[in-house]
DNA sequence: TATGAATGAGAGTTCATTCAT
DNA sequence: AATGAATGAACTCTCATTCAT
């Protein structure tokens, strides 16, 4: 009465426990795919298991619990995220250029595991528990490098002094989070990297026309500089 | 399906104090509350029920059934947000103005309504269910009105003409809520409205120093225009 | 819709004796037995759980729900009624002998299907829902060829033609139904198949004396025969 | 903490407050009609409520619980029921008259009280609770006037002497019953009477034809006749 | 490793019934 | 007499988790 034989193993690249190294592999993927679909709380274990074409009870040889199963989720992918990040910054001159290449990357990340963002955002990053993982440490790893990015990018007199690096960081990802979720709704996930120039140029030259934005700019670039960033601030704060 | 007689019923001492409607608005409050602080899935009806001080039942009174609840929260607060906004919005004249209102006004809402915030952001906003919802219509109703706004910019030559309004509509609107759930998580959400300034001026003026941005512009200030917007575009797309 | 984390799950000894398939056996066994006693509507899953020594929770691995497991005990049971019927009434010649046959099966098999038969009556007969039943087409055959016997006595002249079949095969089982349910009242259901002859001689002889039957009938059958049906149908309807 | 009021007995069959008795009847007949439709454990006190256009805790005024508004059904119904047969059968001479009148007559109350019929047939009859009822009672003493009747007829030498009064009379009713729910199932509820002649055919005729049950009666016709009853029996028993 | 039957706590929900008004 | 908000016990059903095989 055997059933399962698969006699080739199937889809693994390296392997350490070939099969079960690649079942836990399938497990999470088809979990990603359901917990994107239903949400966390709507699936079930017994689904994932009768998708994955395994025991229920196999999905706890891989995994503690279900939400150990949630959290794992992340765990590849944001290694995996982050260290492909690096590479695509390695060798990139110039803060704007890193930023724009982040703000790429990070679409296009989000393009390519559209299932996962979903989950991401909504079951996993506002989790009490998720904080003591691995992969939050990515996250914020990634914030910080970010906001030091930013912070170069002052000390390079490009981005402007007044500017508070933590806060620019959070508009920006939340940009993108938005932008990503909007697709997702829309169904337009897979253009996402397109709003890569638009998003830069909103952050980086602001949405001014030329025109009105340097004429007063453009007085106070000619004239000493020295009251420049109050009279800004004035503006700003008169609501 | 039916219920046992009640065979023996003479150990309650039952209050009743109707205050009528207003019970309503204590489930819904007492809910909210709960939710925020636990998540909807984590809250259970009886703990609301306990909270509130009255029975489960009662909570079936006023609302269908869990979701019922969960989707009511946002109906008062939504109808509230939306109408107060549009005072706030009376007679401001200008486009960015009026931007800087909407910045400040979010964030406002968003630091006066805590809790809501968070049920929104996490538990409703993408649930399929509640885009049947009249909350559902008010808030693509708000989308409508700031992606107006900017078209209107954009005809006053306020805001640039490439301008994708919905694009910077969402990613306004992305970095509200994003900074708003790190607010939540660091606990600094009593002082959101701090970010309007900081936030109004990264999307209207950018984040680049006068001096890195203006060299280019500058330039093409003084020159024929023709030329400006594609070579702002070849720009942009080096990534 | 979900249900907290079991935290500590340390107290019970469970047991397992998995015997597979005859679990479901069991608690359609049990099943039967409370429903016929206490009704439906009274029964809980609980109950019948606590008497089957089984886990609530298990019944609902065989069954959909509790009304699914109500439409389960007919299943079998008509399965086995309906070929069981068929082989008794195989090598019977006659239409009389057959309707005698079917009269003592059916009494015979509510005899030794107590319990079975009040849940039928009571709770499944009339359920709009049980109509979608495998057992219910069942029933439906048996209903059929229990007029097309009653037709095949027509044909061969044993039955009177005037006989309307479904209604007649209607008052057969109208007749075995009451009894076994006065018999299930009174405690008399073991010995239902008593009640054969006399219910046979009911139907096929009618209960009139000879004497008062043959006298007008006799006249007839001396004269000419044309006049008798009418006659007779004249005296049945002057009520 | 006394519930129970209702210290004046209250089932008095004149009126006392006009009012309040025609709301007794409208409440009675609102929930004929929605447990006949419905069934009785699948309608609630509220929904009766809601049809009737009063409000839930009125029923309590009337009837001590669900059941004894179940229970309150027959009453009314069974009275009238049962005095007005006894109207029907008066002046009626002959046994098998009255036995054709109380065919029709029964068939006749079934027609025109519809709704009651499953109700009682369903949800009442079997229920212990009810035996302890004064419908109950009136029922029984139905079903002794049919034995009595037939016992009559027996005395008379128009019944067949071996005849079971209280089997046939249970035959009869089942008859009747069996045919009125099909009626109810296939929607012929309205033509129900038209069942009175051939049922009263099939009991006191019989269903054999003339020629196959002359043969041999006739033959006993024309001999001495003490063997007669003796052959029948005989050939009734080889099953 | 793998299985999947078994578990059982607990969740949401229903609804007959009460009683202050 | 009439109301209907309030009650809360009880029910059905779910499902994460376990463990004997």
């Amino acid at each position: 009465m055997a059933h399962k034989k698969r006699e080739f193993s199937d889809s693994s690249p390296k392997k350490r426990t070939p099969q079960g190294e690649s079942k836990k592999r399938l497990i999470l993927k088809v979990a990603t795919g359901v917990f994107a679909e239903k949400g966390f709380h709507e699936t079930t274990i017994a689904q994932i298991a009768q998708i994955a074409k395994i025991a229920e009870g196999s999905i706890y040889h891989y995994f503690e619990n279900k939400e150990d199963l949630l959290f794992s989720i992340p765990e590849e992918r944001m290694e995996n995220f982050f260290s492909s990040l690096r590479e695509h910054l390695e060798g990139i001159k110039g803060t704007l250029s890193k930023l724009r290449k982040i703000i790429w990357y990070h679409l296009h990340f989000y393009e390519k595991n559209q299932d996962y963002v979903l989950i991401l955002l909504q079951n996993i990053r506002l989790n009490p528990r998720f904080q003591s993982t691995r992969a939050y440490q990515l996250i914020r790893e990634f914030a910080k490098l970010v906001a030091q990015i930013i912070e170069e990018g002052k000390k390079e007199k490009v981005i402007r002094s007044d500017v508070d690096s933590r806060l620019l960081r959070d508009a920006i990802l939340g940009a993108i989070e938005h932008i990503t979720i909007r697709g997702s709704i829309l169904g337009r996930l897979s253009t996402l990297t397109e709003a890569t120039k638009p998003l830069y140029d909103f952050f980086v030259s602001g949405i001014q026309t030329q025109s009105s934005m340097v004429t007063l700019p453009l007085r106070e670039f000619l004239r000493p500089k020295k009251t420049f960033r109050k009279r800004i601030g004035r503006r700003s704060t008169k609501i």
